[in-house]
DNA sequence: ATACTGACCGACCGGACGGTCAGTTTGCGA
DNA sequence: TCGCAAACTGACCGTCCGGTCGGTCAGTAT
């Protein structure tokens, strides 16, 4: 847990500037922008302060570099979450698996943009939904419309609203997930996998005993 | 949208210490601990910083009542949301329309809440799980274990895990509420009633058109 | 009048903050 | 081997931070 977790290097970054980068990701998804000093970051990249404005022009724009690599590199990485064919079940199931290992694999990059999604100005949150928020939802939605054009998917429900639902899910599960154990009602969803696969049980068969295609009633 | 979102007035308060708290709720819910300085506080509630340090010890102190006025605050009103009869199908949509509701009436304040419980440490989560968060899981989990008493609710589901599906959609769709203007996909989600009762319809009944009584495989 | 209290304020403290700058080291092509 | 740009450093700046201190003032019980 240790070395790999950030960002790529795409242009020929210096070791010292890795360092750098690799510091302020911990750093920043930890604490937030607000709780985390240039002097920690320096320290933590085992550089001096003035190392880091050598490489950066200010704190926001080192805070603003990462958080635009790391935006980059998931979009990239969102590309292996819905490859797959087979049956509109099957591909359902597959996403939301892949999506919520995809959470838990790259959990401070996701933790540092899901900052800044829910709570930061909206000229950023314009830019993650254009580069990674954007990307997930479209793919999600796709596998809803083919269900309906399958026949498959019920045809009734808005394919927008059914991917918010797999979504909320496996964030709320990923921002949960470190509380859990202290709730005894729910401990039994530490599993990510059975999670996952429960989760999607319900939302494709319901939780009514005598489905009656659930007549919509005010 | 003024006056009156704030923690409850237990002891006879001074005007100028609930101006104090009043500020620092609003300020501390927008931009965090960290994000907020006590002279901040101390000018948007009208009142000089030293006065602050009479009323409170510290920042930490500060922040720490606010937490704990808004839990006790909170966990009474989550009283009022479950407190209808009828069936299952009518007692769960009431639940999750009363807690969306109850989440945005109180949008501050739950904001302050869900930044500690998601990000915070231990101590912090458990105070706020055993005061807040727990009743509302044990509630919701007890319509749950009612609904398969009856034999409603499919028994093969586990009760705990039907609670956070219904809590996961609730609050992944108010943290998202600010964004999803941005998102074409989603935009139609825009009104909570409308989509709270289209999220209890998906759980409800399911998505697939013609359902299996859902058959768990690997 | 006296003594005491709680609410409140302006001035101030040491330290940490983001940021700058002159200067040293290092890597590398000519 | 020289030269030069990039990498890097330590000392320093002005500002803001959380927190303290001495003191004012209205109210009030004696």
């Amino acid at each position: 847990m240790s070395s790999s977790q950030s960002a790529p290097a795409p242009a020929g970054r210096s070791s010292g500037e890795q360092a750098i980068l690799d510091a302020a990701v911990r750093l920043f998804s930890k604490h937030g922008f607000d709780g985390v000093s240039m002097r920690t970051i320096a320290q933590e990249a085992g550089v001096s302060k003035s190392n880091i404005y050598h490489h950066f022009r200010s704190k926001e724009e080192l805070y603003l570099a990462i958080m635009q690599s790391s935006a980059a590199w998931l979009s990239e990485l969102v590309d292996t979450l819905a490859e797959g064919g087979g049956s509109f079940e099957h591909r359902l199931r597959a996403f939301a698996r892949a999506h919520m290992e995809h959470l838990f694999a790259h959990a401070m990059t996701v933790r540092l943009l899901l900052r800044e999604v829910f709570t930061g100005g909206e000229k950023w949150q314009r830019l993650l939904i254009d580069h990674v928020v954007g990307d997930i939802v479209r793919r999600l939605r796709a596998i809803f419309e083919n269900g309906q054009a399958e026949g498959v998917l019920r045809s009734d429900l808005d394919p927008g609203l059914c991917a918010m639902q797999i979504l909320g899910s496996n964030f709320f599960y990923f921002q949960s997930y470190g509380m859990m154990k202290f709730i005894p009602e729910v401990a039994s969803a530490r599993d990510r996998a059975q999670y996952s696969e429960a989760m999607a049980d319900i939302l494709l068969g319901g939780m009514l005993v005598a489905p009656a295609t659930a007549e919509r009633s005010s």
